[in-house]
DNA sequence: CGTCAATGTTGACAGCCGTCGATGTGTGGC
DNA sequence: GCCACACATCGACGGCTGTCAACATTGACG
């Protein structure tokens, strides 16, 4: 995987850069910064994958709770959470012999900040 | 460009069917649905194109004034808008030799709609 | 009607991406 | 120690995608 796309900038937070795009136009730079991000979601499985981590019981999944409902082979998934992990979308951790993946709600909240109208109301995230 | 991809599915409709994806998974057919969207914008061209579509005066804006934005051929820019188009995200409407690409607010709306918390607050446009 | 300006279409090509089978790595149990 | 299990990595392959140059199309304007 080349380090020129596909992984988010380095000393770029994805996090923090994220105006509604409907305030401003966005830069060239932010906007490679929020890409790795949107590339990661603009995937069935991997849109599907994140949904269910995000609704599983406590935000976490482990793998082999994810696997029974694809008919993707066990390495394609993990090469698909792999991808979600580096965006940043998701966290890994290790118990015993199972990986859980956690959905990370700040980039979930820069993502529905990237949308928002900008017309009055704001999401809870902007500060 | 084939039409098993790329394309919303006919008969879908991408902007009622998102519920956030936090409060269930959602459905190998719901993301077929929205994914479209999501490769559109999953671009660093065509994100900065809907943010200075999004951001310019009334919210449109005429090719002429986008290209010189870019370093990209205008077939290619071209090509770009036409993605975005076909996804859903913009509309076109052509006045005299001009041709002028339109944000559609409902779109962003489902955008956003995917990625709120789920929990008591929700963004300003679920309508 | 001929010309120019603005935009879309086509065909081609290189690079990226999703998928798999095979294999590697670490952990727990017997 | 060894085996079974959960998960990651590797190498390969076919299809999709972003890009361009060349050409087509459409409308304005004299």
């Amino acid at each position: 995987m080349s380090n020129s796309e596909g992984l988010v900038p380095p000393g770029a937070d994805p996090l923090t850069c994220c105006v509604p795009l409907s305030r401003e136009p966005i830069s060239p730079e932010q906007a490679a910064t929020v890409v790795p991000m949107l590339k990661a979601i603009a995937d069935p499985a991997r849109l599907r994958l994140l949904s269910l981590v995000l609704s599983h019981e406590g935000g976490e999944a482990c793998v082999c709770d994810l696997l029974p409902h694809f008919d993707l082979s066990q390495p394609t998934i993990s090469h698909h959470l792999k991808v979600l992990h580096e965006s940043g979308l998701v966290d890994r951790e290790k118990r015993g012999t199972w990986v859980y993946y956690i959905a990370r709600p700040e980039a979930m909240a820069a993502m529905a900040g990237l949308f928002t109208a900008d017309t009055g109301a704001r999401t809870a995230v902007d500060a």
